[in-house]
DNA sequence: TTATCCGGCGTTTTT
DNA sequence: CGCCGGATAA
């Protein structure tokens, strides 16, 4: 391995001594590049590879890296533990479960789950009903969700994010109490149980924390500006034997406050530790330097932070653009052409990327590009083993692994004509806590659905055998679940061939258990690309949160109107805003080359707040005339040309209207 | 208890 | 607008 293509800063990182160290590393100043020479170097130092945990904050993130690593100490580099904080503590309580009260063959629910759960809760407890309205179920599970993220009683979180229920704290605390008994005499664990349970585990438990943190003799932390307090607690605790915490970050592209990620986890991280080391990375290997000026211009705008400067490696390129558009039809138009002419001037479309804020920001565009027969892969929105009929398959799974699972149950039941809500309830809860839990059908005779129940039972029955077989047992409930589903769907036929994609995921996996562990934590990757046979030239689409640690030739960024990006929830608070700056510093940072950003008069406002012409977020560089360039989007002459009076009369009769 | 209808509220970003 | 949930009818 050599250290030779390493800047001085990243050396010292690389190399460093034992003990805590912070990096501090804008984007592209080759973060990834140096944790990988880091988990390298250290292996070469003789620390085995499977006492490294790297955690990460995608799954993605880590397959890079150690893929990466690989390629330079060679095939025992995969022995590294990686992967998110959510994945590492399902590692670690299913091992520990025991010790925290918790059956060790706990399943994770999804957050649709989660919300079903909370909901059955709340009308249990009887807050459904009564003239005065309370919230709504994935309300409910928020305020509790936050509470534990960001280490806040329900009443502040309510005052600060829900002032219309702030008198109903009691009732959300309630609801908690019975919805986390619920959830361990079930034995299911919500995503935030995992790091919960896994700091409880670490924090009160000395024997446990004893083993586990001397089984990780280094431990580092990428994205740590990203991590909330819970985060942060795990990874302290866990090399708390021996102290070698490496975390990596850069507060100036914090983007998940949303959910309790906090910037002052990275700032006040050298406190901890007095004897911690400090590098900076500041050499920017990514982009122009036409694009780090209006990078660091963004940042200027925001109130807090550093307010650094990113210095390129690279040297000059072209001014970033900011395309005047009319509206998103006009804007997709834009698009589409500028992307054509990129390609045209030899940027292949899988050197590109469409950057928004929101992913529904993309759906007009991803019709034109269907139409000009553009490939793209898109990255962020509803995911793939979120669809309904994902997760009803996924159930049948579940039931198959545990037939004790009463929301697989419930799920499943309610498949049935005639068969709702309160019997569906019934039948699972059951079942759950019968001796034997099986389904009983006999027991329905008469019923409308007596033959369906029956059926389901004699397949369950069937597939018990394939516990073992993930991929025989995935391709026999599919095969069943195909027939069922014309009668659960009107558009099934446009769903069936999604299913293709499970037993593709299940060939890697030895055990259901396994299986499903990893579906319930790490997206399942959707098995049709979309692009036309043969074709690899394939355009990214992606939200700037799904973008992070990513660059290409070129980025367009959409939607630059108040109310799109902004979002509408944004505007009228000032710490959301900032986030918004540091979006937009993330999405801007991604571009190596070219950058073109669109700012469309009119968007469809679905916000809370009125929402007029113009983008907030640009309004600080739009003098700037030397940092960008501006021009006007004319349909008919093509994307970039200067002003027409025919789009200012146009514009002006679309004003009248 | 289920299916259906209708009114009103919230609407983002991810594990 | 979509979807949640309350109200109503079968």
């Amino acid at each position: 391995m050599s250290l030779d293509e390493l800047n001085e800063a990243q050396r010292a990182a690389v190399q460093s001594r034992d003990g805590a160290h912070l990096v501090v590393a804008g984007a592209g100043t080759g973060k990834t590049r140096t944790l990988v020479h880091r988990v390298a170097w250290l292996i070469e130092q003789g620390v085995a590879p499977g006492q490294i945990v790297l955690l990460t904050f995608t799954r993605r993130a880590a397959e890079e890296m150690l893929d990466r690593v690989a390629a330079q100490v060679g095939p025992e580099a995969r022995a590294v533990r990686g992967g998110t904080f959510h994945a590492f503590a399902l590692g670690a309580l299913r091992r520990f479960a025991d010790t925290l009260g918790w059956t060790p063959s706990f399943t994770v629910m999804d957050r649709e789950d989660a919300e079903d759960m909370v909901g059955l809760v709340r009308s249990e407890l009887g807050y459904a009903e009564g003239k005065q309205k309370f919230a709504r179920k994935g309300t409910v599970l928020d305020v509790l969700s936050r509470s534990v993220n960001t280490h806040k009683t329900i009443q502040e979180v309510l005052s600060d994010q829900y002032p219309q229920y702030g008198a109903f704290a009691d009732a959300f605390e309630a609801i908690g109490r019975r919805y986390a008994e619920r959830k361990q005499a079930h034995g299911v664990m919500d995503y935030d149980d995992l790091l919960v349970l896994l700091a409880t585990l670490l924090r009160d438990h000395p024997e446990a924390r004893r083993k586990l943190s001397s089984e990780a003799r280094h431990v580092l932390v990428d994205e740590f500006q990203d991590t909330n307090r819970l985060q942060a607690e795990i990874a302290v605790l866990l090399s708390s034997a021996h102290g070698n915490l490496m975390v990596v970050g850069d507060e100036a592209q914090s983007i998940y406050g949303f959910r309790g990620a906090s910037v002052r986890n990275i700032l006040d991280f050298p406190k901890l530790f007095p004897d911690i080391q400090i590098t900076k990375l500041e050499e920017n290997y990514r982009s122009t330097q036409p694009v780090l000026d209006l990078a660091n211009a963004v940042l200027d705008s925001a109130r807090e932070g550093f307010h650094k400067r990113l210095r390129a490696v690279r040297g000059e390129g072209p001014l970033p653009r900011i395309v005047d558009v009319i509206d998103e039809h006009d804007q997709a138009d834009a698009v589409v052409k500028r992307i054509l002419a990129l390609r045209a001037a030899g940027v292949p479309v899988s050197k590109q990327a469409v950057l928004f804020r929101s992913a529904y920001h993309s759906f007009l565009l991803e019709t034109r590009l269907v139409e000009e027969e553009i490939a793209f892969k898109k990255f962020g929105g509803m995911r793939f083993g979120e669809a309904a009929h994902i997760k009803d398959a996924l159930a049948l799974v579940r039931l198959v692994a545990n037939p004790r699972d009463a929301m697989a149950w419930f799920r499943v039941l309610g498949w049935f004509e005639g068969l709702g809500e309160k019997t569906a309830q019934k039948i699972g809860d059951a079942i759950t806590n019968a001796d034997d839990p099986v389904l009983d059908a006999a027991q329905f005779k008469g019923r409308k659905y007596h033959a369906a129940l029956l059926d389901l039972a004699n397949q369950l029955d069937s597939w018990a055998p394939l516990v073992m077989e993930p991929v025989s047992c995935v391709e026999a409930v599919i095969a069943w679940y195909r027939e069922r589903m014309p009668s659960i769907y009107d558009d099934a036929k446009r769903r069936l061939k999604d299913l293709d994609a499970l037993p593709l995921v299940a060939e890697r996996h030895q055990s259901i258990e396994s299986f499903l562990s990893t579906v319930a934590i790490d997206p399942i990757e959707d098995a049709k690309p979309d692009r036309p046979e043969g074709d690899d030239d394939i355009l990214t689409l992606s939200t700037i949160h799904s973008s992070k640690g990513l660059e290409w030739e070129a980025v367009h960024l959409l939607q630059l109107a108040d109310g799109g990006f902004p979002s509408a929830w944004s505007l009228d608070d000032d710490s959301a805003m900032e986030e918004e700056i540091r979006l937009l510093y993330v999405a801007v940072t991604r571009a190596r080359r070219e950058l073109w950003l669109t700012r469309p008069h009119f968007v469809r406002t679905r916000g809370p707040t009125g929402v007029g012409p113009g983008c907030s977020l640009l309004e600080p560089i739009e003098h700037l005339d030397d940092l960008v360039e501006f021009l006007r989007h004319d349909p008919e002459a093509g994307a970039d040309s200067a002003a027409s009076e025919d789009l200012f009369r146009r514009l002006r009769s679309f004003l009248d209207l």
